[in-house]
DNA sequence: GCTTTATATTTAGTTATGCTAAGTATTATA
DNA sequence: TATAATACTTAGCATAACTAAATATAAAGC
């Protein structure tokens, strides 16, 4: 295996970026559910589209939220009725967001936009 | 002890609060270092006055960013002179951005507004 | 029929980073 | 000489995103 590409630690912006998606994601994904139901592999994509490339989740990071939002009935889950004899498809299972996930995805923007609204004070002003 | 305090788990929206501050400290504190050098106790301060007590750090999270931006050449430290005859106070070691931290400063607050403007764009759009 | 590709879910193990909590040390004040 | 305020250090834990691989079905090409 020549030119393995060296895996090493990933660059600075990499990182920083990839730190503040933590806490955020949680919220975007009851976000896009309040839209609409989807199963998991659709709101890869969703996120994707609407992010303009820039949240690229892989498998293991979304499905991990997707349960834990599940055991705090911020969600439900239901495995899509594939049909008798319709276009077969493989198994997909169908998120939706329930009440509390409703309530709790408005308790979270709210703590996202003051969150926001603090860094983006202390980036303008001089030395305080 | 009557009556500690139940430690148990976070409430949802302290834990959402607190995971959101992920990668973004490093940059408020590079950003106040950039208006002047400062010591870690003060840095605490700013932090705390600038965000209207948003960013409450314990100095056990202050000081390991501290060490990490110095190990990468963002900051550099020295041991506050203290004088001769003047007024002593405890030692302190004031913090001081290097042209290297104002570099990666600058592409941080880059991937900062990237992000945000990410964030707030899924956050008002209907289901894409 | 067999292989490859796209779709789709699951899970094991690693890493990063903020947290709690405690310890060390100096100076000023009572 | 206690006590409090200041100031730095460090040990160990929790969370959450990451890598990577395993599993499985259906469609398309040969």
């Amino acid at each position: 295996m020549p030119n393995t590409p060296q895996a090493g630690p990933p660059a600075p912006g990499a990182r920083f970026a990839q730190q503040l998606k933590k806490g955020a994601l949680e919220m975007l994904v009851l976000q896009l559910l309040a839209g609409r139901p989807s199963h998991g592999y659709e709101l890869i994509q969703r996120l994707r589209a609407g992010s303009g490339g820039l949240l690229d989740l892989k498998e293991g990071t979304l499905y991990p939220i997707l349960y834990r939002l599940e055991d705090d009935g911020c969600i439900t889950s239901a495995w899509q009725d594939l049909g008798a004899g319709g276009a077969r498809r493989t198994p997909r299972k169908v998120y939706t967001i329930t009440a509390a996930g409703r309530a709790v995805l408005g308790e979270e923007k709210a703590a996202w936009q003051a969150f926001a609204a603090c860094v983006n004070t202390l980036c303008k002003e001089d030395a305080p």
